[in-house]
DNA sequence: CGGCATTTTTACAACGTTGGAACAACGTTG
DNA sequence: CAACGTTGTTCCAACGTTGTAAAAATGCCG
């Protein structure tokens, strides 16, 4: 069996609670003794059992990421980062997956009690402001990209409107009159945010909002861009130009474009969302925002941290903007008879 | 704070171990305080302390999954598999990234006591027999994907050398005769066996191997599949066709082939390995190699199940193999002019 | 060398849970 | 009605750790 501190403890000839000072760097400890602990420490490999401490000390040494799957790039690149960001405090990170479904995000709220976990990062899909009341409020939530309004939680993300509106602004620039947009959805709060600056950025180049251009999509997979794309093939008039909500819609807009004999971007550009690793070399690359995921996954971490540090607390419920910058790749190369 | 057995056990008027014994579905409790207790459980919204129940039962909760990047696609969704799998077993899952260096792994094996967890998963991609020896073998261990030899440690992944041969087969058999090879790696397992597959097939296939036409990759990201497929197209006489140990160094093939005027598959052939979502929708869309992913993780979860349930095990070291299929798409059609 | 301050060590309790044994209540049986 | 088995409940201890407080050892001063 594993080595406890009774076990250290017998093998240095002193008490638990001495062994237990040289573990924690405990400052009194005459170095004739700390000496013996240390050998004795390492002839058996002594660990410490994480569950007891934490149970002593009131904190779980956890944090829970909860989002709707790891298995989409966004979300994977997104949790390495938070399980690295988490390191440095310590953390286990402990990950939950929602599908996006209501049910189970609410049920990971809520059976996560603050006996497992010292805090949560939420990237919700489908939550309503009213499941928030059935949370404990007892440990600190930080919601990542989705914002449920009117419920006073700490939030980071980037500026959605601005994000999408410099992406629209961009294919309005390159001369294009006809940008779709795919990726509505009244449910997520991103989307209407998004489609916000899609309409802000028409209207500055002059152009009508079309409704027959603006697709709406549920799930935002590959799969659903294609989907989306295929349609707007179908009307009698297609688009030049396509802002998908994310990348994964837009490499799904991109492949049935193909399918349907189009080239990207001469006959159509496409912009996406997120800049996941796959936008940089897909064929053609693709033009998309870039969060700055690094800074989400850090400032979300952090916020946790310092809501855990100091818990009576006074200071505000934070709203944290990030950066996003705008990758120009071929997707959007500008037509050469332009 | 949060509601106790204690708590509960004074709300509904009975003790402590009463209220243990609801919660535990033990048999024998008067319907009368059965019905007490339940109230006071919904009244005050109890939740065990999984810590402190773990510490009584000697048992986590937890598994590990120790591999190389999250955001590494084909990991990805291995680690939204397992977790699911997981879930069947009650099993929480902490991961682990280790971005493959040998270092990490090591600390991975070592830090995550048997306090920490009741069994972990390791994907490795450099880890030395010697550092098993390290291990304290005291909870069950599962590699996937990667073995080292000469450690009886259970094992679960498809069988390369076959996977690898009928990648390349596909290729002789599409009339490709100078077939290239990405991803040696002489410290990766898995890579010297899918070069053992790629050598039988072209034996049978009756063509040479040729060392030119075999490219190292240390890391198999896409941006080492572009630049290796930079040099193998820097040849004087470069490949017809190339076999990539995985889809991501296939997709940063394809796309250096592209950068070079190369259409794939008129110009080039290519098979990746992996089967991630991506390698469906891009563009051309990816021959591959499909292992069954869901297989793998949950053969390695019920393992590790059954080696928690029966410590005292006789039951051999496994060495399991799961399915895998050839998915032929795009990217090695045959030429119309064959 | 007694007294006192400082350093070092230890005993004890507690965190929340559950297994085991002990105990209590009950109905049944001889 | 005594003995018994069954059912239901409680008490105690323990899992491994650390905070508190008290005890012990040490060093210093007069």
């Amino acid at each position: 069996m594993a080595a406890t501190l009774k076990d250290v403890a017998a093998l240095a000839g002193v008490s638990v609670k001495t062994v237990s000072n040289v573990v924690n760097g405990y400052g009194f400890v005459k170095p004739e003794n700390r000496r013996k602990v240390e050998e004795a420490l390492a002839a058996t490999g002594y660990r410490p059992n994480i569950g007891a401490r934490n149970l002593r000390r009131g904190k779980t040494g956890f944090i829970a990421l909860v989002l709707p799957e790891l298995s989409i790039p966004y979300f994977g690149e997104l949790a390495a980062l938070v399980i690295t960001a988490a390191q440095r405090h310590n953390w286990n990170v402990l990950i939950e997956q929602t599908q996006g479904t209501r049910d189970r995000e609410r049920s990971a709220l809520t059976a996560m009690g603050p006996h497992m976990i010292d805090g949560a990062i939420l990237s919700p899909q489908a939550l309503a402001a009213e499941d928030f009341a059935a949370f404990h409020r007892e440990i600190p939530l930080v919601m990542v990209g989705e914002h449920a309004v009117d419920v006073p939680i700490d939030h980071v993300a980037i500026d959605n409107v601005l994000a999408a509106r410099t992406a629209v602004r961009h294919l309005t620039d390159l001369g294009r009159r006809r940008v779709a947009a795919i990726g509505r959805n009244p449910r997520r709060g991103t989307a209407s945010l998004r489609m916000e600056g899609y309409r802000a950025a028409l209207g500055e180049a002059g152009l009508p909002v079309l409704d027959e251009l603006i697709v709406p999509a549920t799930e935002y997979h590959r799969r659903d861009g294609a989907e989306a794309m295929r349609h707007l093939l179908s009307l009698p008039e297609p688009p030049d130009a396509v802002f998908c909500f994310n990348d994964l819609l837009a490499i799904g807009a991109m492949r049935a474009a193909a399918d349907h004999g189009l080239r990207v971007p001469h006959d159509l550009a496409v912009v996406g969302f997120d800049n996941t690793e796959e936008s940089a070399y897909s064929i053609p690359s693709l033009t998309t925002i870039a969060p700055d995921k690094s800074a989400i996954a850090t400032t979300a971490v952090d916020l946790i941290a310092r809501r855990v540090a100091e818990p009576a607390e006074d200071f505000p419920v934070q709203d944290i903007q990030t950066p996003f910058t705008l990758k120009v790749r071929e997707s959007t190369a500008a037509r050469p008879d332009a």
